[in-house]
DNA sequence: TTTAATATTGAATGAATATTCAATAAATAA
DNA sequence: TTATTTATTGAATATTCATTCAATATTAAA
């Protein structure tokens, strides 16, 4: 089939500008440069990518499928358990496993062009609304939480994961990471708590919970 | 002074820089075009900043001054209270005042460059610890709060409100994003009262806290 | 005023940029 | 087999890029 070879030639192109990416930056990233890492000529790349900015769409929805990919096997684990473990969700949430398969600084280039793309802004809020889908449901399986806001404590928990991440990205030290990580685990801990509390005490106790 | 021209004209160019990169995104900005849009040829540009990387590292230093002057009306004003009112704490944390003066898309464009410009790095988290620090210390002025661990609880703010601007930028309508927001307001609110709580029982509730 | 340092200009550089085009090779459909 | 579509090549385009340089203007120091 001819489009067999489109698609793998389209997807081939992706890769090679993630690599690109990653190794260089984004900014740094041409579509000559792209040929050439590929063996490729230029021309051939503008074949499959009539221009720069499909090139640069195609590479956004190869990152956030990526990112979509990392929250897979973690979820699906935490699936088979009957009951909610807050212990190993968190634990599983902020696993780094990842950061040998994907590239924050790619990433974050790309989020970049949310401010003046609408259309990746778009596509970025899918994925994250997506997650926090997932993480909904997988909390509704859950008898205790189930009774509660769960779609609420998904939003909260996923702040704190990103505001985390945003954050940790920033640290040096391996110590000083692992400390800063611990207390925002912690921090995603006391929401399923305080959660698990407010249903118990059949009434919320603090201000939040609608 | 010779020195006075030297850097006002150094200003005058990265603000040039910042203004275009607002326009048409800092992807998209080059020395030929700063120096166009100040009326300048380009070789004067690179007189005071000789190479591109300078001034890009210029436009940081900008950025994040001007990131940190967001917060400085914002503090100061709290800072007159004797106590500290969640309530009014919270709302000047996410006030969007800022929004008009602040561009969240060079900003992101520049937080990119950490993951692969160690001092870029350094200085992105000088800021953010900056802030923390000074949060804490109003935080101090609390005569509740300040038994407790203020630089823990700041911490734990801080990580909501940035992950809730990494959030909030994906969102398009006004309904949403201030649905969103309220939700992030309230989870900043239970962690002060969380707080509160905690050390008015004299003991943890939760497992946080140490 | 003379000297030295800095500011500013404008022209020129070669390399890299995205993109176009015509020509050929390969694969598929008729 | 022939016709047609798609894949691939390589050369060419004008434009923009960061950077350099020599020449001049302005300012401050001697």
């Amino acid at each position: 089939m001819k489009n067999t070879i489109r698609k793998e030639r389209k997807k081939e192109i992706i890769s090679g500008m993630y690599e690109l990416s990653r190794r260089e930056g984004l900014e740094n990233v041409s579509i000559a440069k792209i040929g050439k890492h590929l063996g490729m000529p230029p021309s051939l790349v503008m074949h499959y990518f009539p221009n720069k900015r499909l090139l640069i769409l195609g590479l956004i929805d190869h990152i956030l499928h990526q990112y979509q990919l990392i929250y897979k096997p973690i979820i699906s684990k935490l699936e088979k358990n009957p009951r909610v473990d807050p212990e190993l969700l968190v634990e599983r949430l902020f696993s780094r496993e990842w950061n040998l398969l994907f590239d924050d600084g790619v990433f974050f280039s790309c989020y970049a062009f949310i401010f003046r793309d609408q259309s990746i802004k778009k596509e970025y809020k899918n994925l994250h609304v997506k997650l926090r889908v997932t993480l909904k449901n997988l909390l509704d399986k859950d008898e205790v939480l189930v009774s509660g806001d769960t779609g609420l404590l998904a939003e909260k928990i996923f702040v704190v994961i990103e505001g985390a991440y945003y954050y940790l990205s920033m640290m040096d030290e391996a110590r000083e990471y692992d400390q800063k990580l611990e207390l925002f685990k912690n921090q995603v801990y006391d929401l399923i708590y305080a959660e698990i509390n407010r249903i118990q005490s059949g009434k919320g106790m603090y201000s939040s919970g609608g």
